[in-house]
RNA sequence: GCCGAUGUAGCUCAACGGUAGAGCAAUCGCCUUGUAAGUGAUAGGUUAUGGGUUCGAUUCCCAUCAUCGGCUCCA
């Protein structure tokens, strides 16, 4: 069992950092004031009320000053004091004062979380700073590795995450037990950059945003929607085995529908505003269920028809605010991959199975291995019998056991109208993505009468799963660039193999090479500029194009490709068809050289 | 939306209160090449947009738009 890292000596360090920063930071702004600091993910921060913005200057001082600190030596001395003596000694500190209201309320610790004990109020000095701090900490600020220490920059953040708070600045540090794993974490995030799909979505002319067209818009560019072709015709090829049916809805709805669905009640703001089209208003579609739901109800359904599966690339339009866009990860319009489930009552369970196994599958097929599953159930506020969310909540349980996926449970962490499962993966470099989601949805049925007949003869209203296994194609496109750092996987690749003549004279054979693959079906292109082969080899690297074939004299007369990967692996020379027959099979089994 | 930073050629970046330059890419030549950059020339910019200050603004100021790092929110 691994320690936790609250218990770590790496915790206790980054904690101690903080206070180490703090010190330094009213040092150099005595009017300052201080908020909170704990240790992150990674490292620490601390927030502080301060006169005027910091600078990357700033930052430099600040760190040069907590070297100092650090050299000093002086010991963490923990003290327990009553309420009162806590705001004499922060008399100067407003936030402190709130922090030690909530105290000795005893409902919350000096972070604002919820506890269950009333907590005892103490406070810790190192050198010439005081903090309120439930600790723990190291034995003295010496522990700390001065050269294993970086502040990494300054952000703004709102006062106890409350955006009605004034916002304070946050400096964001990080701290390791060895200058070497500093190293190696400054490493990981320069490797993390070099994946960043925004850059790889223009080296690769993949996509862009264009500010002409709007921001959070994404332009997908050939190469770019060649990989959007094929992530989309394999998702509809396997849904078609699946027993899914295709349905295709419109982009606009009347206001009646999104009042009946609720959306304009509950989703308002996150929709844009309406279109007036013949004294009716229209609005853009946030979500595509009311329009699957039209089609169930466009007929009386029976038992026999049920399970019943509706899937569609819906493209959706939400309002996000102007300063949460992010490549593709989070844009105004989108496509999921979305699908709707109705059954009875007692197909659920199974209903249930299948789809988790379904995403499984889907999520493994693009290269994901390493899944987590997040089981959220019901909240305080919720729609629907309370029997049904039992049972629904007992079907994903069970599912996922039966999977064998790892899951966490957020107790009343579902939305109002069901309970869901999420799936998130871990890319190349283990960074999370959320992208699956299973969701019950307990309000829309209800709202719209829906119903199906059972073989007494009698109205029964069916279950309805909402899911989208990919989560949006824009996202999934930025996560799938991100884990393979632009090297797609062979099937995947918009070219596969680039066909590189040595010299003028060798175009024309290259070009039959061309014709010869295409008709296998394999995305070739010939490099039929005058330019040296080496030249030709490193952009087709650059592009991280899978296969190179290099045709000269040589290969000319044998009929033959001398064939070089991406890696750099040089496989030889070998007749056209032999290389034809590789690459079929790697496509076929999804090899990701 | 909020805090902070940024916006100069297709890309990466210089420079400057007196109307801008490099490398790569592009175009046109020459070279005809054996596994990551051959070579010469040419072209390319109302310095994001709109105002203001100034004799003069791309540079200083304001607003808007967009991007980046966060916060809040989320597929």
């Amino acid at each position: 069992m691994a320690e936790k890292y609250e218990d770590s000596k790496i915790y206790r360090l980054r904690h101690s950092a903080a206070h180490v920063m703090a010190q330094a930071v009213l040092e150099k702004f005595p009017e300052g004031k201080v908020a909170i600091g704990p240790p992150i993910e990674d490292g620490f921060y601390y927030d502080f009320d301060l006169p005027r913005p910091l600078t990357p200057e700033d930052l430099e001082e600040i760190e040069a000053r907590m070297r100092e600190i650090i050299k000093n030596n002086s010991p963490f001395i923990r003290e327990e004091v009553s309420a009162d003596e806590a705001r004499k000694i922060f008399k100067d500190q407003p936030y402190k004062q709130e922090l030690i209201d909530g105290l000795e309320e005893g409902k919350v610790d000096e972070h604002g979380n919820p506890v269950e004990e009333k907590p005892v109020i103490s406070i810790y000095k190192s050198d010439e700073f005081v903090d309120l701090c439930r600790g723990p900490h190291l034995e003295s600020t010496g522990q700390i590795n001065p050269k294993a220490i970086k502040l990494m920059n300054v952000a703004g953040a709102y006062w106890r995450g409350d955006e009605h708070n004034p916002m304070l600045q946050r400096i964001y540090g990080t701290a390791w037990l060895s200058p070497k794993d500093l190293k190696q974490y400054l490493w990981r995030l320069e490797e993390a950059k070099k994946r960043d799909h925004r850059k790889l979505g223009r080296e690769l002319d993949l996509f862009s945003v264009s500010e002409n067209v709007g921001a959070g818009l994404v332009l997908w560019h050939p190469k770019g929607a060649m990989i959007r072709h094929l992530v989309e015709r394999f998702w509809q090829d396997e849904h078609l085995k699946n027993n899914y049916s295709f349905v295709n809805t419109p982009h606009i709805g009347k206001s009646d529908l999104w009042k009946k669905s609720g959306h304009l009640g509950f989703y308002a703001e996150n929709m844009y505003a309406p279109i007036d089209i013949e004294e009716q208003q229209y609005f853009l579609k946030p979500m595509n269920c009311p329009f699957h739901i039209e089609i169930y109800k466009s007929d009386i359904r029976s038992y026999r028809d049920l399970p019943m599966r509706y899937a569609e690339l819906g493209t959706v339009y939400r309002y996000e605010r102007s300063g949460v866009m992010h490549g593709l990860m989070r844009v105004r319009g989108f496509t999921q991959d979305d699908a709707h489930h109705f059954c009875a009552p007692s197909q659920m369970p199974e209903e249930i199975d299948f789809v988790l196994s379904f995403s499984l599958h889907m999520l493994r097929s693009f290269g994901f291995d390493e899944i987590n599953a997040y089981l959220s159930t019901r909240p305080e506020k919720a729609v629907g019998e309370p029997e049904r969310w039992h049972a629904a909540e007992a079907a994903l349980e069970e599912s996922l056991k039966r999977a064998g996926v790892d899951y966490e449970v957020d107790e009343g962490g579902g939305a109002f109208y069901g309970p869901k499962i999420d799936l998130k993966v871990k890319d190349a470099i283990g960074r999370e993505w959320q992208l699956s989601t299973i969701q019950f949805d307990f309000n829309e049925p209800e709202r719209f009468d829906m119903t199906y007949i059972e073989e007494d003869g009698q109205a029964y209203r069916p279950y309805m799963i909402h899911r989208a296994l990919l989560g949006s194609i824009e996202r999934f496109f930025g996560v799938l660039i991100e884990h393979y750092g632009g090297a797609f996987p062979i099937w995947l690749s918009p070219v596969q193999a680039k066909i590189i003549p040595i010299a003028d004279r060798h175009v024309d054979f290259a070009k039959e090479v061309a014709m010869e693959l295409k008709s296998a079906g394999l995305r070739v292109e010939v490099d039929d500029r005058s330019d040296r082969m080496n030249a030709k080899i490193r952009d087709a690297e650059k592009a991280k194009i899978p296969y190179m074939l290099v045709v000269g004299d040589r290969e000319m007369e044998a009929g033959q490709v001398d064939i070089r990967r991406r890696s750099g692996e040089r496989l030889g020379a070998m007749q056209v068809e032999a290389f034809k027959a590789l690459a079929v099979k790697d496509v076929a089994e999804k090899v990701e050289g």
